[in-house]
DNA sequence: GAGTTCACGC
DNA sequence: GACGTACGTGAACTCA
């Protein structure tokens, strides 16, 4: 077996995380982040590299012998912040309940005993690999050595071979340390020589090899002014070539035998990372770990005949469904606890139980359930209507902290500091192993999970109200999982000959498209593989490259619509791609998720996922149905009402996004716009440009609408630059532009970030909050990145709680007053309906009004509506 | 099976 | 001065 050393440089590592990372607290409030840092490193590293030899090396003391070259040497390096230095122990903690060894040295720093063990290890026949945030360490690389360089945050890694360096920089490893001394190095404060930056030293490389030969033909070298200089600092050169290169003779006295990586011990590991507050990397631990530790034996009745005195008022309820998909999967089987005790209940059993179908549908009894669609709709599969589920500890979780909340019950609990239930995976298995175990183990599992349901439920509720967000759980996502629940069960009815008959015609015209292709092209080849269409279009046919992905040649749809004009290809592929789309993504998906029998798609509404508060929609996704090209529009004449002469009705609110905008900023100019139902677009293009409405050409509006739809979506400036295809510059100055307009809008965006910034978070109108802790990065992107979420969670987050509302009180108005008209979908800021033909009047005008009044702003809120036999023609 | 690229909606 | 830039789902390809 081959042998494979990973050296990693414990202080510049250390230093990454501390840097990359917001300072994160733990209980005690001591400093973590550095150590979370270099955990989520180790781990990464382990997992991908699985090292049979390691070593974490530290840098020793203040001085090294570079310091007797150069006493100069690190001068002016900032002092380390005394929130990283009391992490070390901790990080040395750490290292060694991983069973990995460390090592430093006197004198010599943690580059230099890394080169030495590398030298050795490359002579022993050991494959190494070198972790650094220093790229000083690339002069390391080989045929034997790969030095991986973080590139951002920590465990981003740009993989340095000699192949790597040669493309990069058109030199071998050796030349790196011969291009430092030319350039310098500002952060070790290695003078290098003044005016030799990157692209000089490179240069000169190229010609002449090392700093040495460079030297001695001095002469030769072009340009006055280079010469000059080289010529006063050769003296300086050359010293600084000394203090960058990594010493690979360090006097060390370990041995590699020594560096043997027998694996973790993890009661320590455990341990550690509890007391760190590390919960979820508790869960990324050998699932054997969560297995072994604190499981005491779970009590539990097996349930053969259910009795009443089983229930009680509040019960721990759930329901296991293996399979993700619930509108198709069969239940596994049910867990209860309550005050009675703990209780399993076979699918069989339950499910024949007159007792069991009484006791779910009783309001009056009230389960603590995880993910409540799920169940609900896994019930009524089988006649059961689930009642009395008021406390859904999957969405608490989301709502507490939409970005961070798991998919999994156990890895809830642990993060609440529950380590009683092992993760499903390590139950069931995953992928293609997932599978029941024996009924003993399912049942043991179950019942565990129903019992941290109850557990959890009171944490839960407790932070729920302590964040102001009961409100936002009770009244607004529990009620709405039942309403999703319908619209799920219910299901829409496709025309699926409709859809067939689509199929037939994009076949052979795709046909078709593909013979000119391949005719263009002079060759066949697969025009769905960006590889090969990159090899034709840009090696075959010579057009010209404008952008490459890191894979190679980009081959996306703005990149070709620059070369149409080129050539005529172009004009094929893109048309082969947008039919291809229709036909693979939504022709042939649809047809492989219909329901056979009742030509019916039911939809899964993922309800606790996305960081702003919107919905997501699965199996199908049904939130992404074209619209945009009339081609693609035509796929929504397949969808159809589910009765005989019933009506597609939809409605959707009109620009909710900037009325709400206009509402949480009070800006006066865009409130007395939307007060006056003027064309929002027109209006800004009107304020952007300084003319009156009738001046507005189509273009400005076109550019205005791009501004408006970059608020909504917080985009950055490189991103509008990229949608109006203009520059970058000009793009800033349309965003600056519209704050200046918009002057409340900017006061509004100025005071979001400083809030963001002083509370971590940010909230929508009804309290649906999104923790936003890059907001104080120290590195530019993340911190832009942040402040944009900002700036827009806010109002993408406080539409999605509108209407969300309104779908609850369209829920309860149809209802109320007999209607027969059913909801079906969402699609972010629509809401689409099946209707009977006589209702459709009465729905013209209770849609509106009770979609308008789901909430009272500042502004009014407009819907539109229209209706027809098909979606498509609902428009 | 995981990662990449592309494309659809809001 | 560079970084890599709304979010979500899904398909096909590619590599291991």
């Amino acid at each position: 077996m081959s042998k494979k050393l990973v050296l990693i440089d414990g202080n510049s590592i250390a230093y990454r995380a501390f840097f990359a990372l917001p300072l994160l607290n733990n209980e005690k409030g001591i400093h973590t982040n550095a150590v979370y840092g270099f955990t989520m490193m180790l781990m990464k590293i382990l997992e991908e590299e699985k090292p049979t030899h390691i070593l974490v090396a530290f840098d020793a003391g203040k001085t090294t012998f570079r310091h007797k070259t150069f006493s100069e040497y690190k001068g002016g390096r900032q002092k380390t912040p005394p929130e990283l230095s009391e992490q070390f122990p901790f990080i040395r903690e750490l290292l060694t309940a991983y069973g990995i060894a460390q090592y430093e040295l006197e004198n010599y720093e943690a580059d230099d005993i890394i080169g030495t063990l590398s030298l050795l290890a490359e002579k022993e026949g050991f494959d190494t690999k070198v972790i650094s945030g220093d790229k000083d360490l690339t002069q390391l690389s080989s045929d034997k050595t790969i030095v991986n360089i973080t590139r951002k945050g920590i465990t981003d890694i740009e993989e340095y071979t000699p192949d790597h360096i040669k493309e990069k920089y058109g030199l071998t490893p050796i030349q790196i340390i011969d291009m430092k001394g030319l350039m310098g190095d500002a952060s070790d404060n290695i003078p290098g020589v003044p005016g030799v930056g990157e692209k000089t030293a490179i240069k000169l490389l190229k010609e002449y090899g090392s700093l040495e030969k460079l030297m001695e033909s001095l002469d030769q070298v072009s340009g006055k002014k280079l010469k000059d200089k080289l010529v006063e600092f050769k003296d300086q050169a050359i010293m600084s070539k000394e203090l960058a290169t990594i010493n690979r003779q360090a006097p060390i006295v370990i041995e590699l035998s020594e560096l043997e990586y027998e694996g973790a011990e993890n009661e320590k590991l455990v341990k550690m990372f509890k007391e760190l507050g590390f919960n979820s990397l508790l869960d990324k631990l050998d699932t054997d770990v969560t297995e072994t530790i604190e499981l005491e034996d779970m009590k539990y009745k097996q349930i053969d005949t259910v009795d009443q005195d089983i229930f009680a008022k509040e019960n721990g309820f759930y329901v296991e469904i293996l399979e993700d998909n619930y509108h198709y999967a069969d239940i596994v089987g049910f867990a209860i606890v309550n005050e009675t005790g703990h209780y399993y209940l076979p699918v069989k059993t339950a499910l024949a139980s007159e007792a069991f179908k009484k006791w779910a549908e009783d309001e009056s009894s009230q389960k603590i359930v995880y993910d409540a669609k799920r169940s609900e709709v896994s019930l009524r599969h089988h006649g059961i209507h689930l009642k009395g589920a008021e406390f859904d500890v999957a969405l608490a979780s989301y709502i507490l902290n939409p970005s961070e909340s798991p998919d999994d019950l156990a890895a809830i609990a642990r993060q609440h500091g529950f380590l009683i239930v092992q993760s499903d995976e390590a139950v069931f298995g995953k992928g293609a192993k997932r599978k029941i175990p024996e009924e003993t183990k399912l049942a043991e599992h179950l019942v565990r999970k129903a019992d941290v349901l109850v557990a959890l439920k009171e944490k839960l509720e407790q932070d729920l109200w302590d964040n102001d967000q009961h409100d936002l759980f009770s009244s607004l996502e529990m009620p709405l999982s039942l309403v999703l629940a319908d619209m799920e069960y219910q299901g829409v009815k496709l025309d699926t000959v409709r859809l067939e008959n689509m199929g037939e015609e994009i076949k052979s015209r795709l046909a078709e498209i593909e013979t000119k292709i391949f005719e263009l092209a002079g060759e066949q080849f697969n025009i769905n593989s960006p590889k090969q269409l990159g090899v034709i279009l840009f090696e075959k046919l010579g057009l010209p490259v404008a952008k490459k992905t890191k894979t190679g040649f980009s081959t996306s749809a703005d990149v070709l619509e620059k070369l149409a004009s080129k050539h005529k290809i172009i004009e094929e592929i893109l048309n082969y791609r947008q039919l291809g789309k229709l036909q693979s993504t939504y022709i042939e998906g649809l047809q492989k998720i219909v329901n056979k029998e009742t030509n019916k798609v039911h939809t899964r509404f993922n309800q606790a996922l996305t960081a702003t508060g919107r919905l997501s929609s699965t199996d199908p996704n049904l939130q992404n149905i074209p619209i945009r090209l009339e081609e693609g529009r035509k796929i929504r004449q397949a969808f159809v009402p589910s009765e005989k002469d019933w009506v597609i009705f939809a409605a959707d609110y009109s620009q909710i996004e900037l009325r709400v905008l206009a509402h949480i900023a009070g800006d006066e100019k865009l409130i007395d716009a939307f007060r006056n139902d003027m064309d929002i677009h027109t209006k800004t293009a009107m304020e952007v440009f300084h003319v009156g409405k009738e001046e507005v050409t189509s273009n400005m509006r076109r550019h205005a609408k791009a501004v408006n739809f970059g608020i909504v979506y917080g985009i950055s400036d490189y991103g509008l630059s990229q949608s109006l295809n203009i520059s970058r510059k000009e793009a800033g100055e349309f965003i600056e532009r519209y704050l200046e307009s918009y002057p409340g809008v900017k006061e509004y965006m100025d005071e979001i970030v400083k809030d963001a910034k002083a509370k971590g978070y940010v909230q929508t109108l009804l309290h649906r909050r999104r923790y936003i802790p890059e907001i104080t990065a120290r590195n530019f992107n993340l911190r832009s990145f942040a402040e944009r979420t900002a700036m827009n969670t806010p109002i993408q987050g406080s539409a999605a709680d509108i209407i969300k509302k309104a779908m609850i009180d369209m829920a309860e108005r149809l209802r109320e007053e007999g209607l027969k008209t059913r909801l079906l979908l969402q699609v972010h800021d629509e809401l689409i309906f099946e209707a009977p033909q006589n209702e459709i009047e009465r729905l013209k005008k209770i849609v509106p009004e009770v979609m308008e009044n789901a909430i009272d702003l500042k502004v009014p809120l407009k819907v539109d509506f229209s209706y027809g036999p098909t979606w498509y023609d609902a428009k």
